[in-house]
Order: C-alpha cells, then sequence, then structure tokens
DNA sequence: TTGGATCTGCTAAAGCTTTAGTATTTACTG
DNA sequence: CAGTAAATACTAAAGCTTTAGCAGATCCAA
C-alpha cells in the first residue's frame, strides 16, 4: 500500500499552466491556453482539468465570474522557485547551495553577461548580509 | 492516447538510489539498499526492481558477479546535475540562470560562509573565462 | 425565448511510478 | 548431491499523471 503524497510539487504539465498564469496574473481556461505554445494541441476539457487539479491541490483559486472561473495563484513563482531551489539542493547537491552554482558557473554555454549579473546579485546580497537578522 | 514519455530524468525514487550508487561507485541491490536511510524499509524485491528500471532507462549498466548483480552508473552525478540545471532554468527561470541564482542567495537561510564559497567560485570561473574557446 | 456555443463537473482510459509477492535460478554447505 | 539461503525475473496492485469525452448548466444573440 502505498501513501498517499503530499503532493508540495508540480508536474511538468502543472508547471507549464502554472507558468502561464503567473505571466497573466490571472484569468480563465481560455486565456491560460492561449498562451501555451502553439503546437500545443490540447482539449479544452483537459487544460480545465488541469486547472481544477491545480485548484484541489491549492496551488491556485478561483472566482466564477459569469459561467466562467478566473484562476489565480496562491503562491507566487518567487516563492515557489525557492521552495523548489530548497529540495533539490537537499536531494541533488548535498545541501550545498555553492555546489549547485558550481555547477551552474561550469556549464560552458553560460555567457559572461550572465555571469556578471551572478556576481553583481552576489555582491548585492553580500553588502546587505550583515544585520539581515535586524529586519 | 498518450506517447511515450522519453524518460529524461530520474524520477524521485531513482534519484534517491542513484545518489547512493554514486557514493558507492559500484555496487549491489544489497550495498545500494545499506545506505539508504534506516527508516526507509523497502523490500528487497522492490529495491531490485528500482535498480532494473534503472538499467532499463539506460540511467545504470550491471554486470554479473557470481549469481548477484552489480550496479554501475552510466552518467556521473556531476553530469545529471548540470541536465538538471539546464532543464529547470529553463522550465522555471524563464532561461536565465542568474535569475536562479537570484533566488538562491536571497534565500535567508543561506550562511555567509555559503555566500563566501559562491564568491570564490565565481571569481575563479570569471578569470578562467577569456580564451576558454581555445580549449 | 429558444437555439447554439461555451463552460463546468464527472468520469475514465492509458501510461507511469512505487511497492512487493511468487516462482525460479544460482551458489554454497553439510 | 540435496537442502537452504539469496538473488533474479516476472507479475501485479495501487496511486498518480495526462488527456479527453459526455452530460448538463449557463449565457448570449436572433
Amino acid at each position: 500500500m502505498r501513501k498517499k503524497k503530499k503532493s508540495e510539487f508540480l508536474t511538468e504539465v502543472e508547471l507549464e499552466f502554472m507558468t502561464r498564469l503567473w505571466e497573466l496574473g490571472e484569468g480563465t481556461v481560455r486565456d491560460v491556453m492561449a498562451k501555451l505554445a502553439p503546437e500545443r494541441d490540447l482539449a479544452y476539457t483537459s487544460a480545465a482539468t488541469i486547472m481544477r487539479i491545480l485548484e484541489q491541490k491549492n496551488f491556485v483559486t478561483s472566482k466564477k465570474e459569469g459561467k466562467t472561473h478566473v484562476y489565480k495563484a496562491l503562491l507566487t513563482k518567487d516563492s515557489y522557485q525557492t521552495r523548489f531551489l530548497k529540495d533539490i539542493s537537499e536531494k541533488l547537491f548535498d545541501n550545498t547551495p555553492a555546489a549547485l552554482v558550481a555547477r551552474l558557473v561550469d556549464d560552458d554555454d553560460l555567457s559572461e553577461d550572465a555571469l556578471n549579473e551572478i556576481r553583481t546579485l552576489l555582491e548585492r546580497r553580500m553588502e546587505n548580509a550583515n544585520g539581515r537578522d535586524d529586519i
């Protein structure tokens, strides 16, 4: 007997849909579908099912406007990103965020611009690090 | 009809097992099981099934020694990390590795040591960046 | 106001994941 | 060589994921 999984993370298709919804702010099933890649040929009912599942799993809420549901994300993309990174840091990078960054910057495809951007972020963060506990 | 997924990534349990195998270098089903958390109470046959699936999916090979199979990873942890990061950079961070790092370093839980380590990595990488194409 | 279009809720099929049982094979030991 | 312990192969159950059909509700236009 398997115990029920508590579905803390989005499946692949769920992430695809959440990404569109994050872009939209809020929207109907049609709105979300319209943002999918054109070659993504999905029945309306399938899209509606995905949105319903996202609601069941508490990733989104909906309000009824006329006959349609307008969906809105219950967590921000930022917070999901953070949650996700924490998980994979743990499971794939021995709980060492530095190892994750190491792997990232080792990638030869990474542009110099990207590296500069990362350095800027890091410096800004380190300047603000002192006294961060007081906030 | 759903088309067959080409299983480029490890499932959760598969990752759990691959992690142990990466630690071991190579090993039997028993070896891998021995490295699992003690509270992970899994039947031997279940563990054997996971290893067989990993072999089917070409994440590992095995050679037969006596009556047992000795398994070995077919891809390094490093290369899997890279592959994985590339995928989530794309799917969750708008193809912007800097955004990923931003989220990572924004995490309040991140220690100063970790930040320093990341900076060191970055500096080393940037020093070597020039002329990298010539290698 | 009625017909058509659209949306929802319900249901389910097909494949994947996780777990494990059963039967068979293999190797060692007395 | 026979018996036992351990490994494997095969099979399958239960739940999850992805996709979509159908029936009924809802709204708008003529």
